[in-house]
DNA sequence: TATTGTTATACTCTATAACTATA
DNA sequence: TATAGTTATAGAGTATAACAATA
């Protein structure tokens, strides 16, 4: 089939694709927050408050691996927990004003770097075709 | 400017979806590389052989980084390495046979699995558009 | 019993610093 | 002097195992 072949063939693409430019951005820290860190408080400042539990779920990372994100997160005061009224085991965690402050820098500080590399090296023409499949490409990203 | 403005959005469209991506994709070490690795198999592959020192640089990293990942390959077989006649203090590194067949075997892994959620979630005038804009965004990556 | 969260331990990838050998 | 590669050490992010508290 046609479209099975193109699906192959795409996702091949996109996977590199990926890979390079994750491995480029790497040392991007610059910024202050890990790729861990900067995900907790994304999905916070979208989702509002969420446990560790569900923040690890979303992240698919375990449990421990999320406390320890989350306690680096806490010590910086970029978030803060409180007892969850309706289970005792539980703690809500959210964003503090710090945190939503950390979250828009580093965003506009690793953003910049690829703006200007799609201004330089890319038509314009060429950077509204990522523009077009950036939203897509996440919505993938969401069954993997 | 109205392209400025485009760069700058669709940057931030690109790196949340980039982000999530990779992040989701982390845990595929069913297959048996890690990141680091298959770049620098990928890289032999395409690229034929090379020395630490060049590797590092292409992959942004230390050569210390890349003289471990190196060493792991090698121990395993999946690459090897000869004195370079032209200078002393360098090693030619290249593929194995075993190297290239595992190379492949894992490109396929995490193929499948991003083939597998395009098919059952976007459309196919969906899947092309990510087709067209792949080799976009790998050109892009080069500048970062 | 199942779930939430913690502590202990270990592995991988990365870095910096300091060294040897060769150019 | 400068470059290629190595060894030693450390930090971050991840995992598994074992546990306490709560549902």
């Amino acid at each position: 089939m046609a479209d099975e072949i193109d699906a192959e063939k795409t996702a091949a693409a996109l996977r590199r694709a990926v890979s390079q430019v994750k491995r480029r951005m790497r040392n991007s820290r610059t910024d202050d927050l890990s790729a861990a860190e900067s995900s907790v408080l994304s999905r916070l400042d979208r989702n509002g408050p969420d446990n560790i539990a569900g923040l690890a779920r979303w992240d698919q990372v375990t449990p421990q691996t999320m406390g320890a994100t989350v306690a680096a997160l806490e010590a910086r005061g970029f978030i803060e927990r409180r007892p969850d009224p309706a289970d005792g085991r539980r703690f809500l965690l959210s964003l503090t004003p710090a945190g939503v402050r950390q979250l828009h820098d580093i965003r506009d500080a690793a953003t910049d770097k690829i703006a200007a590399a799609l201004r330089e090296h890319l038509s314009p023409e060429e950077i509204r075709l990522i523009r077009d499949a950036a939203p897509l490409i996440e919505r993938v990203a969401q069954y993997l």
